[in-house]
DNA sequence: AAAAAAATCGACGTGGTGTAGATTTTGAAG
DNA sequence: CTTCAAAATCTACACCACGTCGATTTTTTT
Protein backbone atom coordinates (compact mmCIF):
# COMPACT_ATOMS: atom_id res chain seq x y z
CA UNK A 1 0.00 0.00 0.00
CA UNK A 2 2.39 2.33 0.99
CA UNK A 3 6.00 3.46 -0.53
CA UNK A 4 8.68 1.57 0.99
CA UNK A 5 10.89 3.93 3.15
CA UNK A 6 13.12 4.58 0.68
CA UNK A 7 15.30 5.28 3.72
CA UNK A 8 18.36 8.21 3.42
CA UNK A 9 19.55 7.09 0.03
CA UNK A 10 20.82 9.88 -1.08
CA UNK A 11 24.20 11.42 -0.24
CA UNK A 12 24.21 14.74 2.18
CA UNK A 13 21.18 16.03 3.04
CA UNK A 14 19.81 13.13 4.54
CA UNK A 15 16.49 13.86 6.14
CA UNK A 16 15.01 15.86 3.93
CA UNK A 17 11.92 14.27 2.01
CA UNK A 18 13.38 13.19 -0.62
CA UNK A 19 10.78 12.67 -3.28
CA UNK A 20 7.22 13.48 -1.17
CA UNK A 21 6.12 16.22 -3.63
CA UNK A 22 3.00 17.46 -2.73
CA UNK A 23 4.08 17.55 1.14
CA UNK A 24 6.56 19.82 0.45
CA UNK A 25 4.12 22.03 -1.36
CA UNK A 26 1.47 21.61 1.06
CA UNK A 27 4.11 23.07 3.64
CA UNK A 28 4.95 26.10 1.66
CA UNK A 29 0.72 27.06 1.00
CA UNK A 30 0.34 27.14 4.65
CA UNK A 31 2.70 29.62 5.03
CA UNK A 32 1.61 33.17 6.32
CA UNK A 33 2.51 36.45 4.64
CA UNK A 34 4.64 38.04 6.92
CA UNK A 35 5.16 41.55 7.39
CA UNK A 36 7.78 41.91 4.14
CA UNK A 37 6.10 42.06 0.72
CA UNK A 38 4.03 39.54 -1.56
CA UNK A 39 6.60 37.04 -0.02
CA UNK A 40 7.67 36.08 -3.34
CA UNK A 41 4.28 34.77 -5.17
CA UNK A 42 6.21 31.08 -6.36
CA UNK A 43 5.44 30.27 -9.83
CA UNK A 44 4.09 27.00 -8.67
CA UNK A 45 1.09 28.59 -6.58
CA UNK A 46 -0.27 30.01 -9.73
CA UNK A 47 0.30 26.94 -11.61
CA UNK A 48 -1.41 25.03 -9.11
CA UNK A 49 -4.49 27.51 -9.00
CA UNK A 50 -4.57 26.85 -12.75
CA UNK A 51 -4.69 23.01 -12.08
CA UNK A 52 -8.42 23.88 -9.72
CA UNK A 53 -9.47 26.13 -12.37
CA UNK A 54 -9.14 23.87 -15.24
CA UNK A 55 -10.88 21.15 -13.14
CA UNK A 56 -13.58 23.24 -12.48
CA UNK A 57 -14.02 24.34 -15.79
CA UNK A 58 -13.24 20.13 -17.01
CA UNK A 59 -16.34 19.38 -14.57
CA UNK A 60 -18.76 22.22 -16.47
CA UNK A 61 -18.54 20.12 -19.70
CA UNK A 62 -17.53 16.28 -18.85
CA UNK A 63 -18.68 14.33 -16.12
CA UNK A 64 -16.74 13.06 -13.48
CA UNK A 65 -15.83 9.83 -15.35
CA UNK A 66 -14.35 11.89 -17.73
CA UNK A 67 -12.19 14.05 -15.65
CA UNK A 68 -9.01 12.55 -16.28
CA UNK A 69 -5.54 13.75 -14.49
CA UNK A 70 -4.03 14.30 -18.49
CA UNK A 71 -6.79 16.23 -19.11
CA UNK A 72 -6.82 18.25 -15.78
CA UNK A 73 -3.18 18.81 -16.71
CA UNK A 74 -3.19 19.80 -19.88
CA UNK A 75 -5.65 22.43 -19.42
CA UNK A 76 -3.18 24.04 -16.85
CA UNK A 77 -0.95 23.87 -19.88
CA UNK A 78 1.71 21.14 -18.24
CA UNK A 79 2.13 17.29 -18.76
CA UNK A 80 0.26 14.38 -17.24
CA UNK A 81 3.60 13.68 -14.80
CA UNK A 82 3.83 17.12 -13.68
CA UNK A 83 0.55 17.32 -12.00
CA UNK A 84 1.78 15.09 -9.64
CA UNK A 85 4.41 17.49 -8.21
CA UNK A 86 1.61 19.22 -6.99
CA UNK A 87 -1.01 16.87 -6.00
CA UNK A 88 -0.08 13.44 -4.63
CA UNK A 89 -3.45 12.02 -6.90
CA UNK A 90 -6.57 12.41 -8.72
CA UNK A 91 -8.54 13.24 -5.46
CA UNK A 92 -6.38 15.21 -4.00
CA UNK A 93 -7.07 17.47 -6.50
CA UNK A 94 -10.73 16.97 -6.19
CA UNK A 95 -10.36 17.54 -2.73
CA UNK A 96 -8.49 20.70 -3.09
CA UNK A 97 -11.38 22.41 -5.38
CA UNK A 98 -13.75 21.60 -3.13
CA UNK A 99 -12.13 22.52 -0.11
CA UNK A 100 -11.60 26.35 -2.26
CA UNK A 101 -15.75 26.17 -2.98
CA UNK A 102 -16.87 24.69 0.69
CA UNK A 103 -15.42 27.78 2.43
CA UNK A 104 -17.71 29.99 0.49
CA UNK A 105 -20.73 27.85 2.72
CA UNK A 106 -18.98 28.20 5.57
CA UNK A 107 -18.61 31.84 5.96
CA UNK A 108 -22.42 31.50 4.91
CA UNK A 109 -23.13 29.81 7.89
CA UNK A 110 -21.02 32.04 10.31
CA UNK A 111 -22.57 35.02 9.14
CA UNK A 112 -25.69 34.03 9.53
CA UNK A 113 -24.87 32.81 13.09
CA UNK A 114 -24.11 36.22 14.67
CA UNK A 115 -27.91 36.98 14.27
CA UNK A 116 -29.76 36.29 17.04
CA UNK A 117 -31.89 39.29 17.69
CA UNK A 118 -34.34 38.92 14.26
CA UNK A 119 -37.51 36.08 14.36
CA UNK A 120 -36.11 32.62 14.09
CA UNK A 121 -37.96 32.05 10.51
CA UNK A 122 -36.68 34.85 8.74
CA UNK A 123 -33.04 34.03 9.88
CA UNK A 124 -33.70 30.83 8.24
CA UNK A 125 -34.89 32.24 5.20
CA UNK A 126 -31.87 34.11 4.69
CA UNK A 127 -30.16 31.38 5.32
CA UNK A 128 -31.61 29.25 2.79
CA UNK A 129 -31.27 31.95 0.60
CA UNK A 130 -27.36 31.98 0.95
CA UNK A 131 -27.36 28.08 0.67
CA UNK A 132 -29.37 28.68 -2.66
CA UNK A 133 -26.82 31.65 -3.71
CA UNK A 134 -23.83 29.39 -3.57
CA UNK A 135 -25.75 26.63 -4.95
CA UNK A 136 -26.17 28.67 -8.51
CA UNK A 137 -22.81 30.16 -8.43
CA UNK A 138 -20.55 26.63 -8.11
CA UNK A 139 -23.32 24.20 -9.07
CA UNK A 140 -20.96 22.33 -10.69
CA UNK A 141 -18.12 21.82 -7.82
CA UNK A 142 -21.15 21.28 -5.39
CA UNK A 143 -22.46 18.48 -7.77
CA UNK A 144 -19.37 17.09 -7.84
CA UNK A 145 -18.33 17.10 -4.21
CA UNK A 146 -21.30 15.28 -3.70
CA UNK A 147 -21.13 12.25 -5.90
CA UNK A 148 -17.54 12.56 -4.85
CA UNK A 149 -18.16 12.44 -1.14
CA UNK A 150 -19.30 8.68 -0.86
CA UNK A 151 -15.97 7.40 -2.63
CA UNK A 152 -13.60 10.09 -1.33
CA UNK A 153 -13.38 9.98 2.47
CA UNK A 154 -11.13 13.26 2.53
CA UNK A 155 -14.28 14.82 0.11
CA UNK A 156 -16.58 13.03 2.29
CA UNK A 157 -15.34 14.35 5.66
CA UNK A 158 -15.22 18.21 4.08
CA UNK A 159 -18.64 17.72 3.10
CA UNK A 160 -20.12 16.30 6.58
CA UNK A 161 -18.34 19.10 8.57
CA UNK A 162 -19.84 22.16 6.15
CA UNK A 163 -22.86 20.77 6.92
CA UNK A 164 -22.54 19.72 10.29
CA UNK A 165 -21.42 23.84 10.97
CA UNK A 166 -24.39 24.77 8.86
CA UNK A 167 -26.31 22.21 11.82
CA UNK A 168 -25.05 23.70 14.49
CA UNK A 169 -26.32 27.26 13.25
CA UNK A 170 -29.54 25.94 12.49
CA UNK A 171 -30.06 24.39 15.77
CA UNK A 172 -29.52 27.65 17.60
CA UNK A 173 -32.30 28.72 15.53
CA UNK A 174 -34.68 26.19 15.87
CA UNK A 175 -34.40 26.44 19.80
CA UNK A 176 -35.82 29.79 19.46
CA UNK A 177 -38.47 28.99 17.54
CA UNK A 178 -39.57 27.10 20.70
CA UNK A 179 -38.33 23.51 19.86
CA UNK A 180 -37.04 21.87 22.81
CA UNK A 181 -33.61 21.56 23.18
CA UNK A 182 -32.89 18.48 23.82
CA UNK A 183 -30.16 16.13 23.02
CA UNK A 184 -32.60 12.71 21.88
CA UNK A 185 -33.61 11.92 18.06
CA UNK A 186 -36.40 14.49 18.14
CA UNK A 187 -34.55 17.13 19.87
CA UNK A 188 -33.50 20.68 17.93
CA UNK A 189 -29.87 19.32 17.30
CA UNK A 190 -31.68 15.79 15.39
CA UNK A 191 -34.06 17.53 13.62
CA UNK A 192 -31.63 20.67 12.05
CA UNK A 193 -29.51 18.10 11.16
CA UNK A 194 -31.82 16.04 9.07
CA UNK A 195 -33.17 19.35 7.52
CA UNK A 196 -30.34 20.57 6.72
CA UNK A 197 -29.31 17.06 5.18
CA UNK A 198 -32.69 17.68 3.57
CA UNK A 199 -31.51 20.85 2.48
CA UNK A 200 -28.56 20.30 0.69
CA UNK A 201 -30.47 16.87 -1.33
CA UNK A 202 -33.44 19.27 -2.68
CA UNK A 203 -31.20 21.66 -4.06
CA UNK A 204 -28.78 18.76 -5.08
CA UNK A 205 -31.70 17.18 -6.77
CA UNK A 206 -32.61 20.64 -8.20
CA UNK A 207 -28.68 21.49 -9.62
CA UNK A 208 -29.22 17.51 -11.55
CA UNK A 209 -32.35 18.50 -13.14
CA UNK A 210 -31.89 19.95 -16.28
CA UNK A 211 -34.27 23.07 -15.28
CA UNK A 212 -32.27 24.16 -12.37
CA UNK A 213 -35.43 25.28 -10.80
CA UNK A 214 -33.31 26.74 -7.85
CA UNK A 215 -36.61 29.13 -7.30
CA UNK A 216 -38.55 26.35 -6.30
CA UNK A 217 -36.37 24.15 -4.18
CA UNK A 218 -35.99 27.34 -2.22
CA UNK A 219 -39.64 27.31 -2.03
CA UNK A 220 -40.07 23.93 -1.08
CA UNK A 221 -36.98 23.90 1.70
CA UNK A 222 -38.63 26.76 3.21
CA UNK A 223 -42.04 25.55 3.44
CA UNK A 224 -40.54 22.70 4.96
CA UNK A 225 -38.76 24.40 7.62
CA UNK A 226 -41.79 26.79 8.22
CA UNK A 227 -44.23 24.04 8.89
CA UNK A 228 -41.64 22.27 11.24
CA UNK A 229 -41.35 25.32 12.95
CA UNK A 230 -44.68 25.51 13.42
CA UNK A 231 -45.66 27.85 11.14
CA UNK B 1 -16.63 2.88 -28.89
CA UNK B 2 -19.10 -0.10 -29.71
CA UNK B 3 -17.75 -3.42 -31.06
CA UNK B 4 -17.84 -3.71 -35.04
CA UNK B 5 -20.67 -4.79 -36.69
CA UNK B 6 -19.13 -7.87 -36.64
CA UNK B 7 -21.77 -9.32 -39.44
CA UNK B 8 -22.45 -12.51 -40.19
CA UNK B 9 -19.43 -13.83 -40.21
CA UNK B 10 -19.51 -17.52 -38.62
CA UNK B 11 -21.48 -20.33 -41.20
CA UNK B 12 -24.95 -21.22 -41.30
CA UNK B 13 -27.21 -19.75 -38.62
CA UNK B 14 -26.01 -16.31 -39.77
CA UNK B 15 -28.87 -14.25 -38.09
CA UNK B 16 -28.78 -14.98 -34.39
CA UNK B 17 -26.70 -12.88 -31.83
CA UNK B 18 -23.11 -14.13 -32.71
CA UNK B 19 -21.64 -13.20 -29.74
CA UNK B 20 -23.10 -10.58 -27.52
CA UNK B 21 -23.65 -12.56 -24.31
CA UNK B 22 -25.36 -11.01 -21.66
CA UNK B 23 -28.65 -9.87 -24.17
CA UNK B 24 -29.42 -13.68 -24.83
CA UNK B 25 -29.07 -13.75 -21.19
CA UNK B 26 -31.04 -11.26 -20.25
CA UNK B 27 -33.89 -12.52 -23.00
CA UNK B 28 -33.99 -16.10 -21.03
CA UNK B 29 -34.35 -14.37 -18.03
CA UNK B 30 -37.26 -12.49 -18.74
CA UNK B 31 -38.83 -15.67 -20.07
CA UNK B 32 -42.06 -16.64 -17.72
CA UNK B 33 -42.54 -20.18 -16.66
CA UNK B 34 -45.45 -21.42 -18.58
CA UNK B 35 -47.55 -24.94 -17.28
CA UNK B 36 -44.77 -27.46 -17.99
CA UNK B 37 -43.10 -27.39 -14.87
CA UNK B 38 -40.40 -25.81 -13.34
CA UNK B 39 -39.37 -24.87 -16.75
CA UNK B 40 -35.38 -26.24 -17.08
CA UNK B 41 -33.73 -24.46 -14.28
CA UNK B 42 -30.97 -23.63 -16.24
CA UNK B 43 -27.65 -23.77 -14.42
CA UNK B 44 -26.48 -20.69 -15.63
CA UNK B 45 -29.16 -19.07 -13.50
CA UNK B 46 -28.45 -20.46 -10.76
CA UNK B 47 -24.63 -18.92 -11.13
CA UNK B 48 -26.19 -15.43 -11.85
CA UNK B 49 -27.42 -15.64 -8.50
CA UNK B 50 -24.12 -16.93 -7.34
CA UNK B 51 -22.59 -13.83 -8.39
CA UNK B 52 -24.76 -11.19 -6.98
CA UNK B 53 -24.30 -13.17 -3.59
CA UNK B 54 -20.64 -12.95 -4.05
CA UNK B 55 -20.96 -8.92 -4.83
CA UNK B 56 -23.22 -8.57 -2.36
CA UNK B 57 -21.00 -10.52 0.26
CA UNK B 58 -18.18 -8.61 -0.54
CA UNK B 59 -19.65 -5.31 -0.07
CA UNK B 60 -19.84 -6.48 3.84
CA UNK B 61 -16.38 -6.35 3.80
CA UNK B 62 -14.44 -4.49 1.55
CA UNK B 63 -15.84 -0.75 0.21
CA UNK B 64 -16.63 0.07 -3.51
CA UNK B 65 -13.31 0.33 -4.56
CA UNK B 66 -12.02 -2.53 -3.70
CA UNK B 67 -15.16 -4.56 -5.23
CA UNK B 68 -13.08 -5.67 -8.24
CA UNK B 69 -14.76 -7.89 -10.79
CA UNK B 70 -12.12 -10.35 -10.19
CA UNK B 71 -12.91 -10.83 -6.58
CA UNK B 72 -16.78 -10.91 -7.43
CA UNK B 73 -15.99 -13.77 -10.35
CA UNK B 74 -14.02 -15.60 -7.87
CA UNK B 75 -16.22 -15.42 -4.58
CA UNK B 76 -18.56 -17.46 -7.40
CA UNK B 77 -16.34 -19.49 -8.20
CA UNK B 78 -15.52 -18.70 -12.18
CA UNK B 79 -13.12 -16.67 -13.86
CA UNK B 80 -13.14 -13.04 -14.44
CA UNK B 81 -13.34 -13.22 -18.36
CA UNK B 82 -16.83 -15.92 -17.27
CA UNK B 83 -18.60 -13.16 -15.55
CA UNK B 84 -18.90 -11.35 -18.71
CA UNK B 85 -20.84 -14.04 -19.97
CA UNK B 86 -23.62 -12.55 -17.54
CA UNK B 87 -23.37 -9.35 -17.32
CA UNK B 88 -22.41 -6.76 -19.66
CA UNK B 89 -19.88 -5.13 -17.21
CA UNK B 90 -19.05 -4.42 -13.69
CA UNK B 91 -22.05 -1.66 -13.26
CA UNK B 92 -24.59 -4.24 -14.42
CA UNK B 93 -23.62 -6.94 -11.69
CA UNK B 94 -24.09 -3.58 -9.40
CA UNK B 95 -27.33 -2.64 -10.84
CA UNK B 96 -28.69 -6.31 -11.08
CA UNK B 97 -28.13 -6.28 -7.53
CA UNK B 98 -29.31 -3.30 -6.16
CA UNK B 99 -32.32 -3.84 -8.67
CA UNK B 100 -33.22 -7.12 -6.64
CA UNK B 101 -33.18 -5.85 -3.48
CA UNK B 102 -35.24 -2.45 -4.76
CA UNK B 103 -37.89 -4.50 -4.94
CA UNK B 104 -38.32 -4.60 -1.69
CA UNK B 105 -39.35 -1.21 -1.11
CA UNK B 106 -41.84 -0.79 -3.97
CA UNK B 107 -43.57 -3.40 -2.96
CA UNK B 108 -43.49 -1.77 0.52
CA UNK B 109 -45.01 1.42 -1.09
CA UNK B 110 -47.39 -0.66 -3.20
CA UNK B 111 -48.84 -2.28 0.14
CA UNK B 112 -48.73 1.25 1.93
CA UNK B 113 -50.85 3.14 -1.32
CA UNK B 114 -53.70 0.18 -0.34
CA UNK B 115 -54.56 1.70 3.22
CA UNK B 116 -56.67 4.60 2.56
CA UNK B 117 -58.61 4.24 5.28
CA UNK B 118 -57.03 4.67 8.78
CA UNK B 119 -55.68 8.19 9.69
CA UNK B 120 -52.47 9.71 7.75
CA UNK B 121 -50.29 10.62 10.52
CA UNK B 122 -50.68 6.16 11.20
CA UNK B 123 -49.84 5.42 7.97
CA UNK B 124 -47.22 7.36 7.39
CA UNK B 125 -45.56 5.64 10.65
CA UNK B 126 -45.77 2.46 9.51
CA UNK B 127 -44.23 3.63 5.75
CA UNK B 128 -41.51 4.54 7.59
CA UNK B 129 -41.26 1.82 9.95
CA UNK B 130 -41.05 -0.26 6.56
CA UNK B 131 -37.94 1.94 5.18
CA UNK B 132 -36.29 0.90 8.59
CA UNK B 133 -36.79 -2.41 8.26
CA UNK B 134 -35.35 -2.76 4.74
CA UNK B 135 -32.24 -0.97 5.58
CA UNK B 136 -31.75 -2.92 8.70
CA UNK B 137 -31.67 -6.06 6.30
CA UNK B 138 -30.14 -4.83 3.49
CA UNK B 139 -28.01 -1.82 4.63
CA UNK B 140 -24.69 -2.74 2.26
CA UNK B 141 -26.53 -2.79 -0.63
CA UNK B 142 -28.94 0.00 0.06
CA UNK B 143 -25.53 1.89 1.04
CA UNK B 144 -23.66 0.85 -2.26
CA UNK B 145 -26.82 1.80 -4.22
CA UNK B 146 -26.71 5.43 -2.65
CA UNK B 147 -23.28 5.62 -3.16
CA UNK B 148 -23.14 4.75 -7.00
CA UNK B 149 -26.27 6.23 -7.78
CA UNK B 150 -24.57 9.10 -9.28
CA UNK B 151 -21.82 7.86 -10.76
CA UNK B 152 -23.98 4.91 -12.83
CA UNK B 153 -27.60 6.25 -14.53
CA UNK B 154 -28.83 2.84 -14.54
CA UNK B 155 -28.41 2.62 -10.63
CA UNK B 156 -29.37 6.11 -10.43
CA UNK B 157 -32.67 5.50 -12.17
CA UNK B 158 -33.23 2.74 -10.43
CA UNK B 159 -33.58 4.45 -6.94
CA UNK B 160 -34.62 7.46 -8.28
CA UNK B 161 -38.02 5.48 -9.95
CA UNK B 162 -38.16 3.86 -6.31
CA UNK B 163 -38.06 6.85 -4.76
CA UNK B 164 -40.51 8.36 -6.64
CA UNK B 165 -42.84 5.61 -6.39
CA UNK B 166 -42.57 6.03 -2.52
CA UNK B 167 -43.37 9.98 -2.69
CA UNK B 168 -46.38 9.41 -5.11
CA UNK B 169 -47.49 7.42 -2.47
CA UNK B 170 -47.02 9.77 0.25
CA UNK B 171 -48.11 12.61 -1.86
CA UNK B 172 -51.62 11.15 -0.71
CA UNK B 173 -51.18 10.82 2.71
CA UNK B 174 -50.04 14.24 2.61
CA UNK B 175 -53.36 15.39 0.81
CA UNK B 176 -55.35 13.30 3.17
CA UNK B 177 -53.73 15.12 5.88
CA UNK B 178 -54.88 18.47 4.83
CA UNK B 179 -51.85 19.87 2.81
CA UNK B 180 -52.88 21.51 -0.29
CA UNK B 181 -52.80 19.06 -3.49
CA UNK B 182 -51.11 22.02 -5.94
CA UNK B 183 -48.42 21.05 -8.23
CA UNK B 184 -46.62 24.15 -6.87
CA UNK B 185 -43.18 24.15 -4.70
CA UNK B 186 -45.21 23.99 -2.03
CA UNK B 187 -47.83 21.71 -2.94
CA UNK B 188 -48.07 18.03 -1.52
CA UNK B 189 -46.22 16.50 -4.08
CA UNK B 190 -43.20 18.52 -4.13
CA UNK B 191 -43.20 18.06 0.00
CA UNK B 192 -43.73 14.76 -0.39
CA UNK B 193 -40.90 14.47 -2.39
CA UNK B 194 -38.40 16.11 -0.84
CA UNK B 195 -39.41 14.96 2.80
CA UNK B 196 -38.94 11.05 1.00
CA UNK B 197 -35.38 12.62 0.33
CA UNK B 198 -34.77 13.57 3.60
CA UNK B 199 -35.94 10.07 4.98
CA UNK B 200 -33.70 8.47 2.52
CA UNK B 201 -30.15 10.77 3.60
CA UNK B 202 -31.40 9.95 7.18
CA UNK B 203 -31.04 6.01 6.88
CA UNK B 204 -28.22 6.48 5.20
CA UNK B 205 -26.64 8.46 7.36
CA UNK B 206 -27.77 6.33 9.82
CA UNK B 207 -25.91 3.29 7.91
CA UNK B 208 -22.33 5.10 7.39
CA UNK B 209 -22.30 5.69 11.00
CA UNK B 210 -20.46 3.13 13.08
CA UNK B 211 -23.44 3.18 16.07
CA UNK B 212 -26.12 2.39 13.11
CA UNK B 213 -28.94 3.72 15.37
CA UNK B 214 -31.92 3.10 13.47
CA UNK B 215 -34.03 3.46 16.29
CA UNK B 216 -33.33 7.08 16.11
CA UNK B 217 -33.31 7.81 12.69
CA UNK B 218 -36.91 6.77 12.61
CA UNK B 219 -37.94 8.52 15.33
CA UNK B 220 -36.34 11.65 14.17
CA UNK B 221 -37.55 11.00 10.37
CA UNK B 222 -41.20 10.35 11.90
CA UNK B 223 -41.18 13.91 14.40
CA UNK B 224 -40.33 15.69 10.85
CA UNK B 225 -43.39 14.10 8.90
CA UNK B 226 -45.30 14.62 11.83
CA UNK B 227 -44.62 18.41 12.58
CA UNK B 228 -45.08 19.13 8.60
CA UNK B 229 -48.61 17.26 8.27
CA UNK B 230 -49.46 19.69 11.33
CA UNK B 231 -48.86 17.37 14.27
C1' DA C 1 -25.03 -40.82 -29.87
C1' DA C 2 -24.76 -36.66 -32.24
C1' DA C 3 -25.49 -31.95 -32.62
C1' DA C 4 -26.62 -27.51 -30.78
C1' DA C 5 -26.50 -24.33 -27.19
C1' DA C 6 -24.68 -22.85 -22.88
C1' DA C 7 -20.88 -22.00 -20.06
C1' DT C 8 -16.05 -21.49 -19.10
C1' DC C 9 -11.27 -20.30 -19.71
C1' DG C 10 -6.84 -17.94 -20.78
C1' DA C 11 -4.69 -14.60 -23.37
C1' DC C 12 -4.74 -10.18 -25.31
C1' DG C 13 -5.16 -5.09 -26.00
C1' DT C 14 -6.36 -0.75 -23.90
C1' DG C 15 -6.52 3.21 -20.94
C1' DG C 16 -5.66 5.43 -16.91
C1' DT C 17 -2.84 5.64 -12.74
C1' DG C 18 1.15 6.72 -10.02
C1' DT C 19 6.45 6.58 -9.81
C1' DA C 20 11.46 7.43 -11.08
C1' DG C 21 15.14 9.69 -12.75
C1' DA C 22 16.96 12.88 -15.81
C1' DT C 23 16.60 17.62 -17.36
C1' DT C 24 15.44 22.43 -17.63
C1' DT C 25 13.89 26.70 -15.42
C1' DT C 26 13.87 29.95 -11.75
C1' DG C 27 15.67 33.20 -8.73
C1' DA C 28 18.56 34.54 -4.93
C1' DA C 29 23.46 35.20 -3.26
C1' DG C 30 27.90 36.35 -4.16
C1' DC D 1 26.82 38.19 -14.54
C1' DT D 2 27.89 33.88 -12.83
C1' DT D 3 26.83 30.13 -9.87
C1' DC D 4 24.18 26.84 -7.73
C1' DA D 5 20.50 24.86 -5.22
C1' DA D 6 15.68 24.48 -5.19
C1' DA D 7 11.62 24.38 -7.92
C1' DA D 8 9.30 22.80 -11.81
C1' DT D 9 8.86 20.01 -15.73
C1' DC D 10 9.22 16.13 -18.94
C1' DT D 11 9.49 11.33 -20.75
C1' DA D 12 9.53 6.66 -19.95
C1' DC D 13 8.05 2.90 -17.30
C1' DA D 14 5.55 -0.53 -14.53
C1' DC D 15 1.06 -1.68 -12.94
C1' DC D 16 -3.64 -2.81 -12.45
C1' DA D 17 -8.26 -3.42 -13.71
C1' DC D 18 -11.26 -3.51 -17.40
C1' DG D 19 -13.60 -5.53 -21.33
C1' DT D 20 -13.02 -8.51 -25.67
C1' DC D 21 -12.01 -12.58 -28.47
C1' DG D 22 -11.57 -17.17 -30.02
C1' DA D 23 -10.92 -21.69 -28.59
C1' DT D 24 -12.52 -25.28 -25.59
C1' DT D 25 -15.38 -27.86 -22.46
C1' DT D 26 -19.76 -28.90 -20.40
C1' DT D 27 -24.65 -29.26 -20.50
C1' DT D 28 -28.90 -29.88 -22.71
C1' DT D 29 -31.72 -31.14 -26.52
C1' DT D 30 -33.10 -34.03 -30.22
Amino acid sequence: MNPPPDGGKGPGKALAPVHRKYSARKSRSGEITVGRRSAAPRKGDLREQALLDAAEALLEHTGLEELTVEAIAKGAGISRGSLYFYFGNKQEVLAALVERTLRTIRAEAASTAQDATSPPVEVMERAVHGVERVWREHDTVMRAAVDYSALHPVIGTAWNDTVDAFARTMTQVLTRAGIPDESGPEGAAALAHALCWLTERTFYRAACSPEKDYPAATATTVAIWRRVMGN
